[in-house]
RNA sequence: GUCGGCGUGGUGAAACGGUAGACACGCCAGCUUUAGGAGCUGGUCCCGCAAGGGGUGGAGGUUCGAAUCCUCUCGCCGACACCA
């Protein structure tokens, strides 16, 4: 009696003689496969792995070993981000130190992932909180900073007051800490910014990259190039001086419609030009713009707020004095801080208009209407009106392009581009990071660490209770030091590094991981890198993406990278949801795989996971649906173990048989086709189908034949992606020779998948009326000739000859009456 | 508000413009009593005894033929959201 199908005796025995053989260690160099580098996202160092990340790695899984037995070098590397808030409010919370907390995480997560039995190279294991690895996040970050990329500035930035830090711009969703949802305030500091505006541009280009649209889109978005023009108006300040007033306009065309302007509540010139009588309001007005949330001053619902400043400004163009409001829909942080304000042409501008009873000035008019009596803005095309000498032209173009020259001619201003991408606030006032690497010196200023001094280790005993400034402040060992330059005495940055920093440079680490002299070994990352698949969620379509793209960028013109994009290909998958939500640990609805893979095994698991839903939607998770891939396992298992014929089997010449090579053929054809197009879920129900056929055949004669011998060498090959360890086993069982994962994938034979019969649909006006079995290559004339003498189809005809045939080969007969 | 994406059985889902519902889950009936979380056979979109008819959120359109393409509309999801 054979063996029964038991996984958890099968799967840790295998994982162990693999790890033991090394058996998904990449080759470096030396080797003339090509190399295949995949990368999933590594996982923050949470505590335990959920349905949702293995949903996230299976997939990849599948295509990295299917890319192995295809004949590629394959580079499929695993490591953790290690830094982060969640561990050090961990550590708060439970009195448990950040680095504890997440060395038992780690070992944690690799002890359920081993049970996954993923192909992924543990070898390169890499966590961001190593001082071997952030010694070289550090040592970037003076790349940058000598570079001048990296530079410490005076701005207001996002605080966020519960977790009593910085955060950048990409971190606050909807006026809330990504984090925490705590609505955001604005603060002033002196923080470190990464010139990620430098690469705006290039940032904007996606050439060569087979990204998905939707994350082309998010990008450019987000960076929000618009092109426009920046004029002077000149301020008159409360003592009597003229002060540039630059604004910045993309609708140039609209400069003679000026009737008031619109300084954000931060801008500088508040102060100039506001009059003593109006002094009080404004101040009042100020300060409370100061204190409001974003998500307050953020609504769009929110009726519009401002107060007259009492000041005016004078439009250059047509000399007019227009008065100078303060208003918070005015944000400092984009263009120039200030507007002018065309309530006639755009929807802001009238809304505020109408509120404070200010003039609206049409300057284009609709084609050959005259301008009435306004009741909304008019954002269209037309002709200019009201415009002096510009008068009569076409608006927007020509109007905007003269209007431009002229501006440029007369040394009022010049066009320009402005970004919504905002620089990459980088500094934390959190303890678990890798500490930024200056030193502040009496004499010398700020001053980089030099290298031979890497890492600024972080040290161990300190008091992090977030209370709104560094925690390494209060830690006198840490911050006193010398000068680099002088050898006196000097402070330390007390900051941390954002760990996103961390998380854009590690797929370099992986290519060298433990190279001890430098971040990474140019010649591995010139053999692997570009990443040839990067694969992970789509909520880090911006954040880290838009990132590591900056760094491989800023490391190029630094002359370290010789490539400018990281990943040339990208796939996202789907969210798993659970219970109406996403899965995550505190909305308590997570499901652990480990438990499942306990009762299934992780081949039925894997399955599961593969077969649920496409991998590049997610679905919904139902605990019911893994019997199922189980049941199919067990039916291989028990199908490979009763009946797999002798070595000498003879083929059996039978329609049985040749139909059972065709399916094995179109199974390899199509199973093909879906692992390379990420399509799992189709790749799973096509073994099942063949095995469905094989378990019909099993008690037939067919079962002792030598194609059904090579039908189940086919599944067996076909099913090693998905299920390595029943792979394996059977792999073995059968008497081939170790490895099955190290054998090439099967070959399909078009002639053998080709059907020799076909159904033809026979449509009359539109509707399906009958269907025939013909042989493949029938010619159309005899198609025609054989259905018009079906007497279905003659009932239908009742003797009027058809308007119109048409034949599509192999599929349908359309005839027409 | 703007821009994307998606609406198919009781459920997860298949379907180069060409047989809608592959492959599963669940359920129903029968058989069997256990290949380790039972198995096997059959059934399972709706109406109809049948012949047949209807059916992919809704309404139109293009086409010999539409789940698929176009227009409008409703619903859900996601991103951005006073960006001048």
């Amino acid at each position: 009696m054979p063996q029964s199908y038991n996984p958890n005796e099968i799967e840790p025995r295998w994982q162990q003689r693999w790890a033991a053989d090394d058996l998904y260690r990449a080759a470096d160099f030396a080797d003339d496969r090509p190399k295949w580098y995949a990368l999933v996202m590594f996982p923050y160092t949470s505590g335990d792995l959920h349905v949702g990340h293995w949903f996230a790695y299976v997939g990849p899984d599948v295509h990295a070993r299917y890319k192995r037995m295809r004949g590629y070098n394959v580079l499929f590397p695993f490591g953790f981000d290690a830094f982060g808030l969640p561990a050090e409010n961990a550590a708060i919370k439970d009195g448990i130190h950040p680095a504890d907390y997440t060395r038992d995480n780690v070992a944690r997560m690799m002890a359920q992932l081993q049970t996954l039995g993923a192909a992924f190279d543990f070898s390169r294991k890499l966590e961001t909180c190593d001082p071997d690895y952030y010694r070289w996040t550090q040592w970037i970050f003076l790349q940058l900073f000598k570079r001048g990329l990296a530079y410490k500035s005076r701005a207001p930035v996002n605080w966020c007051p519960k977790d009593q830090t910085v955060l950048a711009n990409e971190q606050v969703i909807d006026g809330r800490c990504e984090r925490c949802d705590t609505p955001v305030v604005k603060k002033e500091l002196e923080q470190w910014f990464f010139k990620i505006t430098d690469y705006a541009d290039e940032l904007l280009k996606f050439d060569g990259l087979d990204w998905p649209e939707k994350v082309v889109t998010m990008q450019t978005n987000w960076i929000g190039r618009s092109e426009g023009l920046e004029v002077d108006f000149k301020a008159i300040t409360t003592s009597g001086d003229e002060a540039p007033m630059r604004i910045f306009t993309t609708r140039p065309d609209t400069l003679f419609g000026v009737t008031f302007m619109v300084l954000a509540p931060e801008h500088p010139l508040v102060a100039r030009v506001t009059t003593d009588d109006r002094r009080a309001d404004v101040d009042a007005y100020v300060a409370e713009a100061r204190n409001a949330s974003d998500i307050d001053r953020q609504s769009t619902e929110r009726e519009k707020t401002g107060v007259f400043t009492g000041g005016h400004a004078v439009n250059p163009l047509n000399g007019e004095r227009v008065p100078i409001w303060v208003a918070d829909y005015v944000l400092m942080t984009y263009g120039t801080g200030a507007i002018m304000a065309v309530p006639a042409h755009d929807e802001r501008d009238f809304a505020f208009a109408r509120k404070f009873g200010l003039e609206v000035r049409p300057v284009i008019s609709p084609e050959g209407e005259p301008v009435a009596e306004m009741t909304e803005p008019y954002i269209g095309e037309g002709t200019l009106v009201n415009s002096g000498r510009f008068d009569g032209l076409r608006a927007p173009q020509p109007a905007i392009e003269e209007i431009n020259a002229h501006v440029k001619a007369q040394g009022w201003g010049e066009p320009t581009v402005a970004y919504r991408l905002r620089d990459w606030l980088i500094s934390r006032q959190r303890y678990w990071g890798a500490p930024i690497p200056v030193v502040y010196c009496d004499e010398h200023g700020t001053v980089a660490v030099p290298d031979d001094q890497l890492p600024v280790l972080l040290p161990r005993e300190v008091d992090f209770t977030p209370e709104g400034h560094s925690p390494l402040g209060s830690v006198p060992e840490f911050v006193a030091t010398t000068c680099p330059t002088c050898g006196k005495p000097a402070r330390r940055d007390t900051d941390t590094m954002d760990t996103f920093v961390d998380s854009s440079w590690y797929y370099l680490r992986y290519t060298s991981p433990g190279l001890a002299g430098a971040a990474f070994d140019p010649a591995a990352v010139d053999f692997w890198m570009p990443v040839d698949q990067y694969m992970g969620g789509v909520e880090h379509a911006i954040l880290h993406l838009l990132y590591s793209r900056f760094f491989v960028k800023a490391l190029r013109d630094g002359g370290m990278l010789a490539f400018d994009e990281p990943f040339t290909r990208l796939r996202n998958q789907g969210m798993i949801i659970h219970g109406g939500s996403k899965m995550s640990k505190s909305k308590g609805n997570v499901k652990a795989p480990d438990l499942m893979v306990h009762s299934h095994g992780a081949d039925a698991v894997r399955l599961y996971m593969l077969f649920i839903a496409p991998w590049s939607d997610g679905g919904l998770w139902y605990d019911e649906g893994i019997d199922g891939t189980r049941r199919f396992l067990t039916g291989v298992h028990h199908l490979v173990t009763t009946s797999y014929p002798a070595d000498d089997a003879a083929p059996l010449e039978s329609a049985e048989e040749r139909e059972l090579v065709r399916l094995t053929h179109q199974t390899i054809r199509a199973v093909t086709e879906d692992i390379e197009h990420f399509k799992f879920n189709t790749y799973v129900a096509s073994l099942m189908k063949l095995r469905n056929a094989l378990q019909d055949a099993h008690r037939t004669e067919l079962a002792r034949s030598v194609e059904y011998r090579r039908a189940i060498d086919a599944l067996l090959l076909l099913l090693a992606p998905a299920a390595p360890h029943l792979a394996e086993e059977l792999w073995r069982v059968t008497g081939h020779d170790y490895s099955i994962h190290q054998h090439a994938w099967p070959t399909f034979d078009e002639s053998l998948a080709a059907a020799d019969e076909f159904e033809l649909v026979v449509q009359v006006n539109g509707k399906v009326r009958d269907r025939v079995m013909l042989p493949v290559g029938t010619d159309e004339d005899h198609v025609r000739q054989t259905v018009l003498a079906r007497p279905k189809v003659a009932d239908l005809l009742d003797g009027r000859s058809p308007k119109k045939i048409i034949y599509i080969p192999g599929r349908v007969l359309s005839i027409v009456l």
